[in-house]
DNA sequence: GTCTATAATCAGATAGAC
DNA sequence: GTCTATCTGATTATAGAC
């Protein structure tokens, strides 16, 4: 990882930011130093301020950029139309889209007690706008009469959290596909909504 | 919080864990020093190490005796027959458990890393004799035919992420209470399983 | 753009007085 | 049982050389 003097801007700004998503996962934020992170760069302390004007905006950036990402991907998505085919794409979309980034999705779901409150603020407005997302859905196959919900808050609460604790115990050369965990998973949300 | 000299060990002991408990569960293991628990308690910093070796221990403690309680507890309920009711009784045993136990169950999910190898290996250890558990009444209600699952260990793993995740979002003066939550949550878990 | 060196602070843990 | 004082080493961040 040792490295000479010269330019390497162009390298070295994306390699700052995984390396330290990298060290942040596995270790924790208050447990990863900036000379970790810089070693694991190949540089020296001193340079990593280069790249970002603190260690907290580096935490903050790296959430930001992975909530922003995560709700232009799902904009991009083309929807079906009714309300059980939205619920099945938003489903599968989620799984997807959360065990290919399981690093930046630990962070966000970890960090946010190491964020400053105006950071907070900002994180957590993000996550909301994804999960109206869902809610929106919800609603809409509840009044449409496809799904049978007592509360719409809290079963849209109940669905992420069931979503997202597959990236707790999910390993690419496990038992199961991906494709596989997607497709029962989607099975339990369809006959917890009552579709 | 400001204490004079004498001794208080019957109080002090319990003080260090609660405080200790109260400061990470806020701040994060790693983000909180001894220093910060000692001034919640009441004493100087040397003191703590009379009662914990050091501040590794101090963690492992909380969260062996959060999973110890938890599974001594579970095992002293009584039991309904039934597949169903054994699932019903466990849905809303766990949201109440945890509900209960804010803090420490926040510690025991977010702190893992933390943890040295060997006391994780117990962590673990503890924490899947619990997902047992239920997976134990998953898979004798599939037999019995009373419920419809494609694989029982990833539907344990899905409902209890769905169960845990009610300790993310519910507020004791929020719009629900603890009681309809559980309701509500286990008419979704019946239907996820087919019942 | 990166390095070396350093400032200022804080960390976990221990020793010995009371 | 607790305090004060201290050891040793790490921390974030900055300054100035190259």
């Amino acid at each position: 990882m040792a490295r000479k003097s010269g330019s390497h801007a162009d390298i070295t700004g994306p390699l700052v930011r995984s390396s330290a998503q990298r060290l942040i996962a596995a270790h924790g934020f208050a447990a990863v130093s900036m000379r970790q992170i810089a070693a694991e760069v190949g540089v020296q302390a001193g340079a990593l301020y280069l790249y970002t004007p603190d260690k907290q905006t580096l935490l903050f950036d790296l959430m930001r950029e992975h909530l922003e990402e995560l709700l232009a991907i799902w904009k991009s998505e083309a929807k079906p139309a009714a309300p059980t085919e939205r619920l099945e794409h938003f489903c599968k979309f989620h799984i997807r889209h959360h065990l290919d980034r399981p690093e930046a999705v630990f962070i966000a779901y970890m960090e946010l007690r190491n964020l400053d409150v105006g950071n907070f603020a900002t994180i957590e407005k993000l996550r909301h706008t994804y999960e109206d997302e869902l809610e929106s859905i919800l609603r809409s196959g509840d009044i449409a009469g496809d799904f049978k919900l007592p509360d719409i808050r809290l079963a849209t609460m109940a669905i992420i959290a069931m979503l997202t604790g597959v990236n707790t115990w999910y390993h690419k050369d496990g038992r199961l596909t991906r494709e596989r965990v997607e497709r029962i998973y989607w099975n339990m949300v369809r006959r917890s909504v009552g579709a």
